[in-house]
DNA sequence: TGTTGTGAATGACTTCACAGCG
DNA sequence: CGCTGTGAAGTCATTCACAACA
């Protein structure tokens, strides 16, 4: 504990997360690491290890305090605040993660949208007017946001990728359909769709 | 090689499919492994072990064709075909994956659409029509569907999971913000956007 | 009794390093 | 000569199994 965690383990702490707000929802005040697996897939001595990275959570013969829990590791992921974002790229996958209420309640909000097309440029979104994309370093600067999802054609995901990183974004949520090359203290993660629907084909028929 | 493979490494392969349709797009002939790498941050060594799964596509001396090793790869993924797909949630993600000429340009096509909010159903989006999710099951069997994306809030994620999986769903993306349980042989990507966001911001300030 | 937290044991994955070949 | 394909070695992750304890 205390050591440098695994980042494997860092994914998996989100899902483990979602599933005990679920469990808070439904009023379910306790829960154990069996229960947690069963839910999940995943398997009880696993959850208990990767929380042990961080501390002792559960009581012996008891189990965890879902709300007890949930708050420990919204403490660890920093999920206990509220972080800006900045989307780039207004399509209609732009304006529906804009629009999309569950990502601001959770914690992110998206207080700026970018586009280089001038027919999109002053369109209202939901709380938000999409500002053209030459403003966009200037901005992300001045606010010191360190948060970016790109939603842009494939062609132009490089280029923008190099402006986020110049104006100080420290983590990028990827849904174009290409690799972003960046700094190495850069975190990246991809949402392609196609990317995760063929991981499934290759076991179908 | 024709033995399992770890899945570990088949998650991978639609990435390394990606970099090469890029680089094909560009009109590279030849790559080679330690390129390869260097364009996706991973290593040459283990994308050379990654494709000695599946046999030898290369050239010593020369490296990789660039065309024939992707054919390869959407064969092995079962990439080299169009799959028909399903929708249920016709919200503002459901609205953008229809109209995401992505997803379909890259074989997966979006044949049918549901959603149980009478308002909605009828509605045209792009080429198809929102129908009624009782009619769901039916549909999915008579085609013979394999593949679904459930873009539906969280309570309904379930109950949709259900009806998908007894009309014969064999693979799953789910955008919805909790885990769904399946039978141990069907396969499920998740793709909540919140999720990956906090797999980051573990690494923040 | 029931469940955690954790060393030890096992298992899986990645990297090394080089023979083999174009 | 350069790069692949691959056993062997090394590293990392998961599971086991049980002491500790409410």
């Amino acid at each position: 504990m205390g050591n440098q965690v695994p980042d494997i383990v860092i994914r998996r702490l989100p899902v483990y997360l979602r599933a005990l707000n679920h469990l808070e929802a439904q009023g379910v005040a306790i829960t154990s690491s069996q229960e947690l697996a069963d839910n999940l897939g995943s398997s009880a001595a696993q959850i208990r290890k990767d929380l042990s990275h961080f501390g002792e959570f559960g009581k012996q013969g008891t189990g965890y305090h879902v709300g007890y829990l949930a708050k420990q590791l919204r403490r660890i992921l920093h999920a206990d605040r509220t972080w800006e974002v900045v989307l780039v790229g207004a399509g209609d996958l732009g304006h529906a993660l804009i629009r999309n209420q569950g990502i601001a309640r959770r914690g992110f909000r998206i207080v700026a949208a970018f586009d280089n097309d001038p027919e999109r440029v002053g369109a209202r979104v939901g709380d938000i007017i999409i500002q053209n994309s030459k403003t966009m370093r200037q901005e992300i600067k001045a606010r010191r946001i360190q948060v970016a999802i790109i939603a842009v054609p494939a062609q132009a995901a490089q280029g923008v990728t190099d402006i986020l990183v110049d104006a100080g974004v420290k983590a990028i949520l990827n849904y174009s359909p290409i690799a972003i090359n960046v700094p190495p203290a850069i975190r990246v993660q991809y949402a392609d769709p196609v990317t995760l629907l063929q991981r499934m084909t290759y076991y179908l028929s």
